[in-house]
DNA sequence: AGCACGCCGACT
DNA sequence: GTCGGCGTGCTC
């Protein structure tokens, strides 16, 4: 027996592959092997398997062990995960790691994970042919494999004899029709029927005409097609998924589809909603959900149904883009344009890219469903790169569009009709109508807590946190302050801790004081606010939400978090408080993320024939962007926006990348980047790349360090992309920071 | 990223 | 005189 040699990516940052010994045939690229490295053992990916290494032999070190229990990751996952880390400026290891489920890169569970578990049931022909004895047998089979869990160090050649003797046996006694090993599809025959929010089933509705022409489309598409479902609110974007994905089925029993969502909150909905269209797919891993809120074995019984191909609809959130789909035939990107799609920590990759990407790869169809798209995917559509398909109408019939009111919050003032605690007249008195006429009301505020600061009135000391350049809020009833930074928590000083002042006052408003005031300005109200400090305990926001739905709460106070997905049959009013903040911000993509939340809001009023009224608050009412919203025109707003980016050179018409730095001190996270941006002279590409000034982020400080960054753009994709490869190795030889970072396409800058 | 080694301040 | 701070270097 002759050794080999394989090349194996670790979840590490050095941009190479590091070699192992093995026994020939040596396991192929795509296998997961734990390997020793340094004082450790680690599961790395094998990426290449060669009969030499450059490596000396002295350092080169054995596999451990080789997981064996399922196929390797194919060809076009390892391009993926290529892809992705050249993109993403990464080592292949820290992309291609991480996107595995966690129980897959510990050794220790491989072998419960792939242990047999024999799932049969006797038959009545097994029942008397088989001997008392047979249960026990069964309960043997899983002792010993349980004891060779708890025996460890494992060993693997065991662990495969015992699958084939189980194999084995159970194939024997089916053939002699002693036991029946199909008990998966009687689990799906007794599927509930989907419920939606009020309880009610979901039909199989009818289509309407831009509906059914946007499914025909998606059908009859071939090769790599890019959709752009731009439907607003209600439109019926959901059933359009549907029937893509019946019509697929149809065509293709095996094909694969991947559905995304932005937030793990709308998985429960959209996961009721394809299991109950999609009940005639069999077995009970048919349609699987993956996101992060998953339990361990959970997670890795989800990837391992895709990987296997057992899975034929697989749902999740933006981590569901790295999944091992073999058989992958449409992706469904839903809210497209929504913020969450991008990792903002890690690997800072756009899950809606990687999907586009991956379509691509595999030349199929992925759609993008959006009622106010990101202005990176309009321009395409734009451009004839993506097709356009629109759903104008909403699909409830007798279902319209809200009218939309701006209250003038300078000219309620100069009328000596102030407001109280920002709430004004004229919303409090719509909130009372609609309370009168047993309806819902909804008040939309982005920011929680009681009051984004304390403050002494004699002195002008603010609240801020010792940790962080930035104030801590005031959280009332825990009657403490809490930096939303950092964590930083303490109880609220009695006093001005300056002058001694006891006259200290919170400024501003959040959520709980909208909800307090509320409570005050319209008695007889039943106000419930849902915000992240609500619904912080796990499963507390589907019970909130279902104290909603059951007409238990008049008035809902919360953060966006009230505006996505949910259809509040009996909510006749959105009340919009202070947006206005977003209108003058230093971010150029803060008015696009306004409107799409403010468009979303809206679409909260007035589903099921209620007419539906939204109040926003603003002391600039004559704002392009309000009147908009008053007129419901995404397409006005994208068209005047997009003509803003290109005369200001912005995305999506420059490609944009970000160097971070994070010192001890701000000079030397500014003194790196200013290293940084002089090494870029050396660099052949940086031509055709513009570099700006180092600057301090806008909170500079978070938890004791400090933060600077640094933005090259270019109107070449791959100049950019280029002139970031050779930058890397330099970053890493400069000294000086604690951490560092480049973050391609970034969202906030 | 971990986890070592290695060289300077506040404690027994 | 040590324990421990984080600066620097290595991992097939």
């Amino acid at each position: 027996m002759s050794d080999a040699f394989v090349r194996v990516a670790l979840d590490h940052p050095l941009p190479t592959l590091f070699d192992y010994r093995c026994a020939a045939p040596a396991p192929p690229p795509g296998t997961l092997v734990a390997v020793p490295f340094g004082k450790r053992s680690v599961v790395g990916l094998v990426v290449e398997v060669s009969a030499h290494s450059d490596v000396p032999a002295e350092r080169v070190r054995n596999v451990e062990s080789v997981l064996s229990g399922c196929a390797p990751l194919a060809a076009d996952w390892l391009e993926l995960v290529s892809f992705a880390a050249d993109y993403y400026q990464r080592s292949l290891g820290e992309v291609a790691l991480p996107a595995l489920p966690q129980a897959l890169r510990d050794p220790a569970r491989w072998v419960r994970l792939f242990a047999v578990e024999p799932r049969f049931r006797l038959t009545s022909a097994g029942r008397s042919a088989l001997p008392d004895a047979l249960p026990a047998r069964a309960a043997a089979l899983r002792r010993l494999a349980q004891a060779l869990v708890d025996a460890g160090p494992l060993d693997l050649s065991d662990a495969r004899a015992l699958h084939a003797k189980a194999s084995a046996t159970l194939a024997a006694w089916q053939a002699q029709g002693w036991v029946d090993t199909d008990i998966d599809a009687d689990a799906d025959a007794a599927a509930p029927e989907a419920l939606d929010n009020a309880g009610q089933a979901i039909a199989r509705p009818a289509l309407t005409d831009e509906q059914t022409q946007a499914v025909d489309e998606i059908a009859a598409s071939s090769g790599f097609s890019p959709f752009l479902l731009h439907g607003v609110t209600g439109s019926g974007k959901t059933e359009v998924y549907l029937r893509a994905l019946e019509r697929l089925f149809a065509g293709a029993p095996q094909a694969q589809a991947l559905v995304l969502v932005p937030e793990i909150n709308l998985t429960p909905q959209f996961e009721a909603a394809f299991r109950a269209r999609f009940a005639m797919l069999t077995g009970s891993d048919a349609i699987v959900t993956l996101h992060s809120g998953m339990a361990d074995g959970e997670r890795a019984r989800s990837w391992l149904a895709a990987h296997t191909g057992r899975a034929r609809i697989v749902l999740g959130t933006r981590l569901a883009v790295l999944a091992s789909l073999p058989a992958l035939a449409l992706i469904v990107v839903d809210e497209e344009h929504e913020p969450a799609y991008k990792q903002q920590e890690g690997l800072r990759y756009s899950a809606r890219d990687l999907a586009i990407w991956r379509a691509k790869q595999r030349g199929i169809a992925v759609v993008l469903g959006s009622a106010t798209p990101s202005l990176e995917s309009w321009w395409h559509a734009e451009q004839g790169r993506y097709r356009r398909l629109s759903l104008s109408r909403r699909a409830v019939a007798d279902a319209v569009l809200p009218s939309v009111r701006l209250i003038d919050l300078e000219e309620e003032r100069r009328r000596g009709r102030g407001s109280v605690d920002g709430i004004s007249g004229p919303l409090v008195a719509a909130l009372k109508a609609r309370l009168e006429r047993g309806e819902q009301s909804l008040v939309f505020l982005n920011r929680r807590g009681y009051a984004p600061v304390l403050a002494c009135d004699a002195c002008g000391w603010l609240a801020g946190c010792p940790r962080c350049s930035a104030y801590v809020v005031l959280h009332k009833s825990e009657h403490a302050l809490r930096c939303h930074h950092c964590g930083w928590e303490a109880r609220v000083p009695r006093s001005c801790p300056d002058c001694g002042n006891i006259d200290i006052a919170p400024l501003g408003r959040g959520t709980q004081r909208v909800e307090e005031t509320l409570s005050a300005l319209v008695p007889g109200a039943r106000v419930l606010r849902i915000d992240a400090d609500s619904t912080r305990r796990k499963g507390s926001a589907q019970t909130l939400f279902s104290n909603v739905h059951a007409g238990e709460v008049d008035i809902l106070v919360g953060t966006q978090m009230i505006a996505k997905g949910h259809d509040f049959q009996r909510v006749s009013l959105v009340g919009v408080l202070n947006a206005d903040t977003a209108l003058f911000s230093h971010d150029f993509r803060a008015g696009e993320r306004l409107f799409a939340q403010l468009m979303q809001v809206s679409g909260r009023a007035g589903r099921a024939g209620l007419p539906g009224e939204v109040i926003v608050q603003t002391r600039y009412p004559r704002h392009a962007l309000y009147h908009a919203l008053g007129r419901h025109d995404y397409v006005g707003f994208a068209t005047a926006t997009l003509a803003e980016r290109r005369d200001a050179r912005l995305p999506p018409f420059v490609y944009q990348a970000l160097l971070r730095a994070e010192g001890r001190t701000l000079e030397a996270a500014l003194a790196f980047l200013a290293q940084a941006a002089a090494a870029l002279a050396d660099i052949p590409f940086a031509e055709r790349v513009t570099v700006y000034d180092a600057v301090p982020m806008t909170i500079v400080k978070v938890a004791n360090v400090h933060r600077a960054q640094l933005l090259v753009e270019s109107a070449s994709r791959a100049s950019l992309l280029a002139t970031l490869r050779a930058w890397q190795p330099i970053l890493r030889s400069l000294k000086g920071v604690l951490r560092w970072s480049v973050e391609v396409d970034p969202l906030d800058i």
